[in-house]
RNA sequence: GCGGGUGUAGUUCAAUGGUAGAACAUCAGCCUUCCAAGCUGAAUACGUGAGUUCGAUUCUCAUCACCCGCUCCA
């Protein structure tokens, strides 16, 4: 079976799990609109998140911080400065590239040292590039265009006039909210080190070219948690969180063989962390980023504590000591996450005989994420109502669907493209005996079942 | 934003300088007692704008959008 991501594209557009955002008027790259089951499988990844990073953690709270904020916030945290990218194109074969890259590069191989790429505005780094022998990598010509400035964060306006002063950004992560709220929760919440803050929430980041899918978009949803411990504390829970997370994807059927960990070199690193973890999902355009599990250490409440003037230090009453925290944070995207539980759970099984080949495809989702619990089937229409008080009652725990339409075959495949784990079956005999067939998707077998036990029957086998 | 490609029903594909067909999917009816059956019928498309032309889905230009690269990393 060829896995491929237009396969999984089409399946997601033909049964209402992603739309191309804005389709009508001729779509908008890289927005795209959950539907109906989207939406119930997000909610579900979502749910699973919060259960087993907040609801279950001995250490976590939760928290849910605007999107707008003060400014000044992007500039404490580094976001205005380092969101900002310097494009220069080549005149000659118009490749583009960014300014500070260029000179790195150069610098490196001429192996010269000293010059600070970092500290340098983009006048400088223009004229740096046009007094030195920096050619372009692509054609080797040296004529560069102007250095633009590409800033990854959207702006907008507080208030009716468009006045330059009244500036802000969406934000470009949900992490600097919790930062910002850390003594609130701490005060709140009575807790003692460690620990953390989990937060679900909407980012924005204006990225140059996007693409793949749901795995980039200009709008996207993360799922965050910021653990705060005590400075030297900070790299053992570095190793514990990074493997918390792994394992919670493992439980919920994700291929072992898929996933694997992938450590940041010092060169990568981002300029605040000491230590970075990426969680790769083999994805069928190749690895790809999922989970980034990043050691901020007092970075970000340091920042935080100078920009503002607000003292962030804890106070350890047992040992005595004052501090600021260190921070772990895992931290992830739940658009890509649904991704990967769609492209893991995508199956083409051959179901045919040797005159007719068929191909059943099943989405083998955990069913604690299956956007469908239960499809509800009459066998015949003649008995389509006395499923009515089934569906009445089961769908006030669980999302359900009723589907009448076809051959009781083509109904079981249409659940099983939607990776809807159960479906009931109710027979001429379920008049007779109040019992009614219930079929899984991975085994295709059949059971017996009452009908005043589908309550329990489902719950129990949806629990995660 | 730059380079290359593409734009016809929901999907996959046709045809045509004289306003478009099919398959699958969908819906309705008949039939059908557990894994994509059958029959009958229905709805649905030339991305947008301008130009050439008696007439454009077809030719030209523009525009918009999508795909692939540059970029990026939740």
């Amino acid at each position: 079976m060829e896995k491929t991501l237009e396969k999984i594209v089409a399946l997601c557009k033909g049964r209402g799990f992603v739309f191309p955002g804005s389709e009508i008027y001729g779509g908008m790259a890289n927005t795209w609109d959950y539907g109906p089951l989207g939406v119930e499988l997000k909610n579900n990844v979502k749910k699973a998140w919060w259960k087993r990073f907040v609801q279950e953690s001995p250490y976590n709270v939760g928290l849910d911080s605007a999107i707008l904020v003060n400014p000044n916030i992007w500039v404490a945290s580094g976001h205005v400065a380092s969101f900002t990218d310097p494009m220069m194109d080549c005149k000659e074969c118009k490749e583009r590239f960014r300014a500070d890259k260029l000179i790195e590069e150069y610098l490196f191989e001429n192996k010269i040292e000293g010059v600070a790429v970092d500290a340098m505005d983009f006048n400088t780094m223009k004229k740096y590039i046009d007094d030195t022998p920096i050619d372009c990598p692509t054609c080797g010509k040296h004529n560069f265009t102007e250095i633009r400035k590409f800033n990854m964060m959207f702006k907008t306006t507080v208030g009716v006039t468009e006045d330059p002063k009244n500036t802000v950004y969406l934000r470009p992560e949900t992490a600097q909210g919790i930062f910002v709220n850390f003594k609130n929760v701490q005060r709140t919440t009575r807790k003692k080190m460690p620990f953390g803050i989990g937060q679900i929430g909407k980012s924005f980041r204006n990225e140059i070219t996007p693409g793949k899918f749901i795995f980039r978009t200009l709008e996207f949803e993360q799922m965050e948690l910021q653990f705060f411990c005590q400075p030297g504390s900070d790299l053992e829970w570095y190793n514990y969180w990074k493997n918390f997370c792994m394992d919670w994807i493992r439980q919920l059927g994700v291929a072992p063989d898929n996933l694997r960990f992938r450590d940041h070199s010092a060169e990568e690193l981002s300029f605040y962390s000491k230590a970075t973890c990426d969680i790769e999902f083999m994805y069928p355009f190749g690895w790809g980023e999922l989970w980034g599990i990043a050691d901020r250490t007092d970075y970000d409440l340091k920042q935080h504590m100078e920009h503002s003037n607000e003292d962030l230090n804890y106070f350890d009453q047992e040992k005595n000591e004052k501090y600021i925290p260190y921070v772990i944070e895992p931290s992830v995207g739940v658009d890509r996450m649904l991704l990967m539980f769609l492209c893991d759970a995508y199956d083409e099984e051959e179901v045919g005989t040797e005159e007719k080949s068929d191909v059943r495809t099943v989405m083998r989702l955990h069913p604690a994420l299956a956007p469908i619990k239960a499809a509800i089937l009459p066998l015949s229409k003649k008995l389509s109502e006395n499923c009515d008080s089934i569906y009445q009652k089961l769908s006030k725990h669980f999302m359900c669907d009723f589907d009448d339409a076809g051959s009781i075959g083509k109904r079981y495949r249409r659940q099983d493209e939607i990776g809807t784990p159960f479906c009931i079956t109710y027979d001429f005999e379920s008049v007779e005996d109040g019992s009614v067939t219930v079929r899984h998707r991975d085994s295709m077998e059949q059971e017996r079942v009452k009908i005043e036990e589908l309550v329990g029957y489902v719950n129990n086998r949806i629990m995660f």
